[in-house]
DNA sequence: CTTGACCTTGGACCTTACTCCAAGGTTTAC
DNA sequence: GTAAACCTTGGAGTAAGGTCCAAGGTCAAG
């Protein structure tokens, strides 16, 4: 897989996927005329690294994560950045949960007649 | 409160909460010698402003609701936004649930033997 | 009345994560 | 064989979110 139909597949462009190469997130073969050559299971780790982006984990924090997972690391080590980021994802999901109870208090205040569909203010509610 | 006593309170520099004031995000009197004031409450506001930054939402989006929530915006333009934060919170919460069981789905390849304390690899579990 | 700890502004600089060339090599289609 | 559509590298530029510094005003303590 060459990087361009990497780059449509994963829907990030080649300069970004020519960038985490540069920062060690990625790796690739190269054919003998310099090209890149992705496997195809690569699509889902680019994936994987937009989702932990989008979460507001860094290139260097997840990248830190596929290294360990790709070898390079002591079984012992990835165990132990596998359990701090599980603690790290543990205390985000707190923490958006305190920040849903904000912005629904703000809605009722903002809206006190409760305009809105039926149960679409529970505190507990998460969309499906 | 001058700008050191809030910078302390709420944990970020002097520099930074200036930067806030010159994008927006917070306002503050100032004393007859130019020396800003600031209401006790800001302590709160700008501990919001950083948990909604370390959650992914960029200044921009914050200063957004913050400014509704201070006036400026009608009922209905800070409802809407509220509501879409809203939504985006539980995509966000729904996205941290995969990832979570990525996390644990590697880390139960990588530690088959489950050297762990009991139930803490529970998919369904969240750190209290 | 000076020393030290505050505060002000403006502007330069830094890191992260891209994004966009320029100059050139390769492959495919006609 | 040449044009279009790929690919390569290196390096410059950008936006966000700060961070640092210089030059100077303010204020309380000794």
């Amino acid at each position: 897989m060459r990087i361009g139909t990497l780059a449509e597949a994963s829907g990030v462009s080649r300069d970004t996927l020519r960038y985490y190469e540069k920062q060690g997130l990625i790796r690739a073969d190269r054919w003998p005329n310099g090209y890149r050559d992705y496997p195809e299971g690569m699509v889902e780790m680019v994936r994987l690294i937009r989702q932990g982006q989008a979460l507001g984990f860094s290139l260097k924090e997840i990248g830190a994560l596929v290294q360990g997972l790709g070898g390079g690391l002591s079984q012992s080590e990835v165990e132990l950045l596998l359990r701090g980021k599980l603690t790290e994802i543990d205390a985000r999901m707190q923490e958006l949960s305190n920040l849903r109870a904000v912005v629904v208090r703000r809605l009722a205040e903002a809206c006190p007649l409760g305009l809105g569909a039926p149960g679409s203010l529970d505190p507990k509610r998460v969309a499906s």
